[in-house]
DNA sequence: GTTGTTAATGCAACATAGTTGCGTTATATT
DNA sequence: AATATAACGCAACTATGTTGCATTAACAAC
């Protein structure tokens, strides 16, 4: 069940997403807007926003989860298949726009797949 | 700093990798192991173990952790780059022994990447 | 085999991410 | 304005994982 009213959580929620297209992780949404809502509220408002393919989430390699817009996915299925990279040294998250080819596996049934790269982004590489 | 000596939990915890392949998470080795040893080895010996490139680790799409025997790896480096497999249904991990190609990304200084595939086991499958 | 060094362990307490139950608030419909 | 109920805030809780420290045990030297 997605989002049926658009209440103040959900507009502040949807607006740290707009114009930009880094990933933000729930940790930091539940600090920066600790002084506007509630924790519990941010957990499920995001859950929700994922239902209706507003947002995507993946777990980056210390286990924590991230939200990013999606860009062409509906509430039925999340068609947006890309790989995330994560900046070791400044931890930022983006969504890169390619997509990548998943290795064929005989005998098993493909739902979901998420390939994350670390490595350092470009403000930090140079 | 990896294993310097042969102790009894290390012994037990090498032994739940011995002939399988299979990834184990360490939730469930937490588990079964808990009259045998506390949380706390079980963790530290797997850090170690990791440290020494006899096992290697990736995070599930739940965020536990799993381990898994390598197979080419040393302490310098874990070399083995392949993709993990996890079933929905019975919640069984594989790693697959098929290698896939990163997609190249400009400006950025790949390091470390995972990819998880989800979806139906050959036993779940059918 | 005994001794000594110190890596490894067990335990308790702690840290952090995320969840649940429930009474209250506020959105949207009539 | 009245009503139904989705959404919220709060507190308490669960689960995974970590830390500090006193104790134990591996292993090398004798």
């Amino acid at each position: 069940m997605g989002i049926l009213r658009k209440t103040k959580s959900v507009q502040i929620l949807l607006s740290q997403f707009k114009n930009q297209t880094n990933a933000i992780s729930v940790i930091s949404l539940v600090s920066r807007l600790t002084s506007k809502m509630n924790k519990t509220t941010v957990y499920r408002v995001l859950d929700k926003l994922e239902d209706d393919g507003v947002l995507h989430s993946f777990l980056a390699k210390d286990g924590l989860k991230w939200y990013a817009k999606c860009s062409n996915c509906s509430s039925n299925k999340h068609s947006d298949v890309h790989p995330h990279f994560q900046c070791l040294d400044c931890g930022k998250v983006d969504c890169l726009a390619v997509s990548f080819s998943i290795p064929k596996i005989p005998n098993r049934k493909i739902e979901v797949s998420q390939l994350l790269i670390q490595g350092k982004c470009e403000a930090c590489f140079g």
